[in-house]
DNA sequence: TTGAAATGTAAAAAATATTATACATTTGAG
DNA sequence: CTCAAATGTATAATATTTTTTACATTTCAA
């Protein structure tokens, strides 16, 4: 799933550490949800949104295929 | 984490199979994320809003200390 | 250009979400 | 009330996310 993380997050001039720190996970963490290896928890998705300081909707962008009804 | 979906499948005139079939998930997975027992995957979160109308941010919120820095 | 800081990556273990199957309880229309 | 539909719950198995530890690669200021 696409996010802006990694554009907010320089913008604000943070290191992935310094949002793994900050939200209690590991670096590993941050920089696999950046480079889209999976989808974080839902959690996890708030606690980003909160600090990069904008909303769950904006931060993310599933893929269109994936919302459509089955 | 609470949430808005019981109170919106409601409105529409869902099940909860109703959902879980349109999501491609079982029915306990709906219940068990409507009566909170465990927080869903980002995706299926979106997967709800979009089938609910509504946007992620709205159809849920998570309880304020946690999303406080550490 | 060099060296340290930042980022990328790997693999196994731990934590958590979801399924599958099955049964119990509640709810509401007839 | 009664019966069926809807919802709640339990447990073990499976799938996915996150941690831990460790090392490789990139980036950028001196």
């Amino acid at each position: 799933m696409k996010n802006k993380i990694r554009k907010l997050r320089k913008e604000k001039n943070y290191r992935q550490e310094d949002l793994a720190t900050a939200l209690g996970v590991t670096r590993q963490t941050i920089n696999a949800i950046e480079n889209d290896k999976y989808d974080c928890t839902l959690l996890l998705a708030f606690k980003l949104a909160n600090l990069l300081g904008t909303t769950v909707d904006d931060l993310f962008e599933p893929e269109r295929k994936l919302l459509e009804n089955h």
